[in-house]
DNA sequence: TTGAAAGCGCTAACAT
DNA sequence: ATGTTAGCGCTTTCAA
């Protein structure tokens, strides 16, 4: 007859157990000192036994430590928050996080107010942040207390290593392949103007164009499908001959499908039409989308696990964009 | 010149300057206890002026209450971590918890061991913990000391309170209109064989099916693309006259309107889809896809609100599913 | 209404 | 290699 635990077990009941001070049962379970192997195995099997698994609140407080990673994404509006994109992000965080005992909080920074990253900041409960949609003001107001606790998914800064997807090859790789597919008057649908990330496609997007003497086409977009529905029809008023559309995400990639559609466009027979990001979905439109890869899982992982092991990170690190090609291009 | 806060400032620093004891800064700050108004507005003032934030490990060691908010899927693999819908549940909650200082963490909670979920609970660390793709074992498997600190995405028990959309209300809506609409041969892509929560909009098809006196045609799906693509041909082979297909879940409605495409149907022409969840996409699809809402932050959010509030909730939450008819049926 | 004091569970000097 | 000790910042009896 076993009884249930009332109380979960303490490091005091392992050490006990294992006849050995709090001191050293600590050492051994949290890895940091010495210990003789002996002693190891027996604090080990009494840990086993006892279904050890140290508080995180305790060991936060006294180490200093904080007991969360908050993941703070710039925007206008709180509506910023909403994209699956996030979900991704925070559902990687919150992944990588599990095994530490680390949870994830989500936020929502102003772009208007940077400075309410201060308040993420003074926050003891927060052991590290992750950026997200960052901006030059945001990367601004990271106070250097952060350093090496703090992580940008976008651009980044000598005091924050930044995580992105390539963008540049990615795009690159996508007009190429219309160049090649015989498109000559491409358009090209943005991303948020304010995002210094975004900009690097639009960059790609001018060079590639005007080495192979094209017309630059540029409509602004905000990475939603309803943004590109409405983007298809402005580049057909404005540059009828268009043919071929590069949105820099699929939703509004295929929101400029459907824009399309509704004016009678055939795709891809009128106008190609290619996105960035490679959701699920892509591979599922009519026609199924031509785009480029977006290891969104990866690049979050990377940015929470540089958070997490406060290990210096390369500036930048940025992750391969392959061309998926489908058949909307 | 200011000096930089080289140190947070504690309660101990709040009680300092507004004259009073630790414990009375507590207890005004805490909202606990009592305190005449005078003590109370120069403890506020005070941790204003200080930029005070409680430590969340402190209150969380000396309450006993743990620091984050667990999200346990269960699945047979691994994999079913790397659904959309997951992601929109951990972000709802890593909302949810932002003001609390509570994060989250994700977990996958093998199918076929269902103690696993012991681990999470036996973590002093863990505050509360959502279910999602409920099963019956994962059910009995809940302690009683979790009590009021767990809520179900999906089905529940007397023990555990459930918030899920209302399946068999949406799949009914989305039958009728098959059903008013001209079809009558209509077939049925599942979820998961193991859901109980997906067994409900097939308990309801059945119902409708035989009521309306028309054949029932299923075939098991696993809320994927994929399966849907593979799902649709199966339906065509085994009844050539299908004129519509139901899926469970729109990514799965998506896969089979591919099928269909792959083997020359027209939809909605020769054979009508339907889908359920109305993820942002369904409505840029080609056809639109006619489908049943389902709010899945909102279900989320209130799951994991009854989690933090630990206020006896209802058994049963369900919230309403719409019927979103567009193209495809 | 307020203060003094104890202690939540753990780590990290500092001794030995 | 191991034990002793002093807290980390907070809440909460218990008295006053």
């Amino acid at each position: 007859m076993t009884t249930p635990a009332a109380r979960a077990a303490t490091l005091e009941d392992v050490a006990r157990v294992a006849g050995v001070s709090r001191a050293t049962a600590s050492r051994v379970l949290a890895q940091t000192g010495s210990a003789s192997p002996a002693t190891r195995d027996r604090v080990a099997a009494a840990a086993d036994r006892l279904g050890y698994l140290p508080n995180p609140a305790a060991r936060a407080l006294v180490r200093g430590s904080g007991v969360r990673l908050a993941v703070a994404v710039t925007g206008s509006t709180e509506a910023v928050l909403d994209d699956p994109y996030v979900d991704r992000v925070v559902a990687a965080a919150a992944r990588v996080g599990a095994p530490h005992g680390l949870g994830v909080t989500l936020h929502w920074l102003p772009r208007r107010a940077p400075q309410t990253l201060r308040r993420l900041v003074d926050d003891r409960g927060v052991c590290g942040v992750v950026l997200v949609n960052t901006t030059g003001s945001v990367l601004d107001a990271v106070p250097r207390r952060l350093r090496g606790r703090v992580a940008s998914i976008g651009i980044g800064s000598p005091a924050v290593p930044a995580f992105d997807v390539d963008n540049s090859a990615g795009a690159e790789a996508v007009l190429r392949h219309l160049h090649a597919t015989g498109r000559r008057r491409i358009a090209m649908v943005t991303g948020h103007r304010w995002l210094v990330c975004a900009g690097r496609s639009v960059h790609t997007y001018r060079q590639v164009t005007r080495a192979a003497g094209l017309p630059v086409r540029l409509v602004a977009g905000d990475f939603t499908a309803a943004r590109g529905r409405e983007a298809a029809v402005e580049v057909l008023d404005r540059w009828p001959d268009t043919d071929a559309i590069f949105a820099t995400s699929d939703a509004t990639a295929l929101g400029v499908i459907a824009g399309l559609r509704d004016r009678g466009v055939r795709v891809p027979g009128d106008v190609a039409v290619a996105g960035f990001d490679d959701i699920p979905l892509a591979a599922l439109s009519t026609p199924a989308l031509t785009t480029a890869s977006h290891p969104v899982t990866r690049i979050a992982t990377a940015a929470a696990t540089a958070v997490l092991d406060r290990r210096p990170a390369p500036a930048v690190t940025f992750f391969p964009s392959a061309l998926v090609p489908r058949d909307s291009a």
